[in-house]
DNA sequence: GCCCCGCATGTAACCGTTTCCATCCCGCGT
DNA sequence: ACGCGGGATGGAAACGGTTACATGCGGGGC
C-alpha cells in the first residue's frame, strides 16, 4: 500500500541504506547511484515516513508554541511571525493555547513532549523555575514575556515599562495630569511592568497618582467598557486613559463616546501593542509599537539554534525596544515622536529593534 | 536516559505488553496489576514516545490547517476555533500559512504527510479537484470555502451570497441607491460569492449598478484606503459602500473621515464577517455575522469524524448561515435586524447555524 | 475427574527509518 | 605482485511502541 524506503530500494537495485543516504545527502554515494534513486523515488512517489524517521533520529522538525490565548490580533500576530519564520527554516508549528494556569502548561507540555524539537512559551504568569524543573533539560526552551529570574533558559521580553514611561510622558508634555491606567491581569508579567512604567512615569511628572485611576482590567475588550462605566463616577474625571494593551483601548474609546464624551478633546485615549487596526480607529490611537511578529519570528529563530546546538548553547536573555507611535487618540499630532525603549540588552551579540513601519 | 516502556515492564515486573495495554486501556487487565503498572509508571515519569507510537498505530493525533494567510482577526479567530476544537477531542494542530498558490498548498501537504491524520484547508483560491487529486485518498480533507465542484471531500463553507444579498438590500430599506461594493481578491470564492451576493441584490431592487462601483480590492487594509481614493473621484459619488470583508470596511471609513467625510452621513459603510472588533469602531459597523471560529471547530469535529471512519464516511457539504448586523455605520438604529442566511444544507443531520452574539 | 473456555499475561514480530560496521573493489605506492 | 587506503555499498541492529498469537491457569458443566 504506502511505498516505503524498502520498496525504492527494491526497485532501483540498491540496498536501503544507500537510498537513505541518498535521500539524505548523508555519506558518499556515486552519481549514477543517486541519480538512479532519484529516479525510482519520484516515480514511486515515494515519501519518508516522519514518524520511522523522529524515532530514528529523534528530530521531529516541529517546534511548539504555547500560547495563553488567542483572541485578538495580538496574538494573530505572534503566530504569523512564528509560522513565517519556521517556514524559511523548513520547521512545523505545533500551537496549543489557553493557557493561563501554570498546571495547565505543564499538561500541554507534557502532550507535546516527543512531538517537538522545542517550545516557546508566552505565558505571563508562569513561574518558570518551575517549569524548567519539571520539564527534561534538554529540551529548547523559550520563555516569551515571561516574570524574571530565569537563568537557564532562554528568555525574549518586551520593553513594557520604558514603553510605558514614554507614553506617560508624553501625554504630560501633552498638558494631561489626570491620566488613567487601564491596567492588565493582575499577576501577568507584561501587565505588571507596563503598570509599573506608568507609576515610574506618574511619579516623575510629580503628579501623585489617585489610586482609583488605576482601574482594573485583564487585556479584553469587555474590561475597557467597565473600566470607562468606573471612570465615569470618578471626580474630578481623568483627562487621560492610557490603556495596557490596544484592545481595551479601543474599547475604552467606544464606551467613552457612548457616553457622550470626546476622544481626545475631554479623554485621550491611548493603548500599547500597536495592532495592525490601531492606526484605522477613529481617532487613530496612540499607543506604543511592540514588533509582535518579530519577536514570535525571534523566538523560533533562538529555537532552532537552541536545536542545532543541542540545547547547549550560551542563553539569550534580550528585551525587545518599543516605540511610541503618535496618532490623534491623545490629543497630539501624527508621527513617530520618541523612542519609549531603553535598548536592548542581548545575550548574544546582534542587536535587536523594533523596525519602523 | 530516556525512560521507555521497558522500563516500566522490568521495575513493575510484567512484559511491555501489558504496561501497553494497561497504559491504553486496551486488553483486559487484573486491577492489582494495572494499579501497580500506573504506580511504576509515574514514578518513572514515563511518558510514551510518540513517533514509535505513531509509527506503529499510524495514528499521529495531529491535525493539520492551512491558511492562505494570517493577517488581522479573521484567521484568528479561526484558529481559535479548530485550536479549542481540537484540545477538547485531545488532538494536536499543526498550522501553516501563505499558501495562496496551489503549488504551494501541495508543496505544504506534501510536507505534512506522515504528521497529520487529517487536513484543513482554508484556500478559496485551489482547484480542490485537483488538490484531491493527488492526495493520498485515505487523507481526511477537508476544504473551507473553496470553490465547489468536488464530491469526494468534505466542504464547509459560508452563505456568503445570502449575507450580500441580505446587506444589498438592508442598504436599499435605508434609502441607498448609489451602493459600492469594494471586492476582494479576484478568483476567491467568498469574494466571487459575495460579489454575485451584492450584484444580486443591486439587480433585485431595479438599480442599474455603475461598473465602476465594483471596486478592487484584496481583503487588506491598504485595499479599503485605495478604494476610497477611487470612489473619490467618481461622480455622483455612491451614498454607500460595502466592503467584501470587515478590514476593508474599517480602513475605508478611516480613509473616508480623512477625506473630509462624514460616514454614515455621506456615505455608509458596511464590511462582512464581524470579527469581534467591528462593534468597537466608531461608528460601530454594520456587517454581516460570520461564526468564523465555528467554522473552524466544525471543520475540526469534521475531520475527527473522517478519522474515526477511516476517511469511508459519507462527506459533509454544509454551508454556514450568515447574519446581517445592524449597528451605526450604515446609518441605521442599533440591533440585528434579519437573517442573511439561506439554512444550511447538511450532508449529514445535525443543522449548524451562526450562534447569536 | 475431565474438558473446554476465557481471562490474564508473555513472546516476538512488526511499523519504516537511520546508521554503525563489515565488505568489496579499485587504484596506487613500493 | 602485493598490501593498503578509501570510496561505494550492503547487512543488520537499533529507535520505542502496538498487537497477533501463544501460553498458562482457574472454574464451571458434564
Amino acid at each position: 500500500m504506502t511505498v516505503t524506503i524498502r520498496d525504492v530500494a527494491r526497485v532501483s537495485g540498491f540496498s536501503v541504506a544507500t537510498v537513505s543516504r541518498v535521500l539524505n545527502g548523508s555519506g558518499p554515494v556515486k552519481d549514477d547511484t543517486r541519480q538512479r534513486v532519484r529516479e525510482v523515488a519520484a516515480s514511486l512517489r515515494f515519501s519518508p515516513n516522519v514518524a520511522a524517521r523522529s524515532l530514528s533520529t529523534r528530530r521531529t522538525h516541529t517546534l511548539g508554541v504555547l500560547l495563553p490565548d488567542l483572541h485578538g490580533e495580538f496574538f494573530s500576530e505572534v503566530i504569523r511571525g512564528v509560522d513565517q519564520a519556521a517556514q524559511a527554516e523548513g520547521y512545523h508549528v505545533l500551537v496549543s493555547s489557553s493557557h493561563n494556569a501554570p498546571a495547565e502548561i505543564s499538561a500541554a507540555l507534557a502532550t507535546m513532549h516527543g512531538r517537538v524539537d522545542g517550545v516557546a512559551i508566552m505565558s505571563p504568569v508562569i513561574d518558570a523555575r518551575t517549569l524548567a524543573a519539571e520539564l527534561p533539560p534538554t529540551l529548547p526552551l523559550v520563555l516569551l514575556n515571561c516574570a524574571g529570574g530565569q537563568d537557564n533558559v532562554d528568555a525574549l521580553d518586551i520593553d513594557n515599562r520604558g514603553g510605558a514611561l514614554a507614553m506617560v510622558r508624553h501625554l504630560v508634555a501633552l498638558g494631561r495630569r489626570r491620566i488613567a491606567f487601564l491596567c492588565g491581569p493582575e499577576g501577568n508579567a507584561d501587565a505588571d511592568a507596563r503598570l509599573g512604567g506608568y507609576r515610574d512615569g506618574m511619579r516623575g511628572a510629580g503628579i501623585t497618582a489617585d489610586p482609583e485611576w488605576e482601574l482594573e482590567g485583564d487585556f479584553q475588550q469587555t474590561a475597557g467598557l467597565a473600566a470607562v462605566r468606573k471612570l465615569l463616577a470618578t471626580s474630578p474625571r481623568p483627562d487621560a486613559l492610557f490603556a495596557a494593551n490596544d484592545a481595551m483601548a479601543i474599547a475604552a474609546m467606544s464606551a467613552l463616546r457612548d457616553a457622550g464624551l470626546r476622544v481626545p478633546e475631554d479623554v485621550a485615549v491611548t493603548g500599547f501593542d500597536d495592532i495592525p487596526i490601531a492606526r484605522y480607529m477613529h481617532p487613530a490611537l496612540t499607543t506604543v509599537r511592540v514588533d509582535i511578529a518579530g519577536l514570535g519570528a525571534r523566538a523560533v529563530r533562538t529555537l532552532i539554534d537552541a536545536v542545532a546546538r543541542k540545547n547547549e548553547h550560551a542563553r539569550v536573555r534580550a528585551t525587545l525596544a518599543t516605540e511610541l507611535v503618535v496618532r490623534a487618540s491623545c490629543g497630539a499630532g501624527r508621527g513617530v515622536v520618541a523612542e519609549g525603549g531603553i535598548n536592548s540588552t542581548l545575550g548574544r551579540g546582534n542587536a535587536c529593534r523594533t523596525s519602523l513601519a
